[in-house]
DNA sequence: CTTAATGCAAACTTTTTGCACATCA
DNA sequence: TGATGTGCAAAAAGTTTGCATTAAG
């Protein structure tokens, strides 16, 4: 969490930018989540800590963190835009049933292992990633099944 | 491109719903086009054909389309949601710069083998699937380099 | 003929922007 | 002090919805 408090400032330093109160409650709460977190969603747990924050402030601070490299776009969770942060925990990609909504998180070793070859071979500096493979789960397709011979 | 349409009839029909005038015009155009498509533009497009289409038929139809598997999000290319076809040309995946943007188009057949094992270990039938690598491309890397060394 | 689909406009939601004031270095 | 940052409110952008009318099967 230090670690990455201090990436972030020393990211705002390269670009001339300053590390606030706001900016750095907005990160910690944002490292304090677990998950997938709407600028809405953050913004509402900011408030909690510091509650005269306002949403364009977490709007244009969750912009920079992901500049930063300290979190990917976690894919619309239908509506918005969700965040999530690439701190301690492992990298873990999405499986979600074009049906029903529901995701399925996973972690292969192999992809991963695959992802760092291709930033070495196109001399990227490594920020994050994320993949969301579709398709329709057992349940759903079962349920597609029984409709069509209903008919 | 016969496949495409026939394939989502046969889905709209599972769904007891029909197949009309403009949805396969909307169809026709989404597949006609390559590359990332917003909502918006594939309304401008499909307009060229027949003007009368209004845009509320464009975002359902597209929603169809998705979950016929057809289609899959292409991720937010700033702003508005995206969507590409699965059709004819082979599933590539992102490497995205986070400071110019610059997007770079790969392929990569292992991960291909990686996913489709994913699908099967969870008993999902594949619609299609979405990869984006975030990084810091190498001339943005130099630049960050550079500002840092001259304050 | 019955049910679903369409287009329009309005409503909604999410995200960005302008600006006066506060804040950091 | 001079720059950047903040909150607010308004604007913009994207998406969804209600409804009267049209079209599909």
């Amino acid at each position: 969490m230090h670690d990455e408090l201090a990436r972030f400032e020393a990211y705002l330093r390269t670009r001339g930018l300053r590390m606030t109160r706001p900016r750095e409650t907005i990160l910690r709460t944002f490292l304090e989540t677990e998950g997938h977190l709407s600028a809405d969603a953050l913004l509402r747990e900011t408030r909690k800590v510091d509650p005269r924050i306002g949403q364009a402030t977490v709007f244009r601070t969750i912009h920079l963190i992901a500049e930063a490299g300290l979190a990917r776009e976690a894919c619309n969770d239908e509506g918005a835009r969700t965040y999530e942060h690439l701190a301690g925990h492992p990298h873990h990609d999405h499986l979600r049933c074009s049906q029903c909504g529901r995701i399925i998180e996973f972690c292969d070793p192999e992809i991963e292992q695959r992802q760092a070859a291709i930033f070495a071979q196109f001399g990227f500096e490594p920020q994050g990633h994320m993949m969301e493979l579709t398709g329709v789960c057992p349940e759903c397709r079962r349920a597609m099944v029984a409709r069509r011979s209903r008919q």
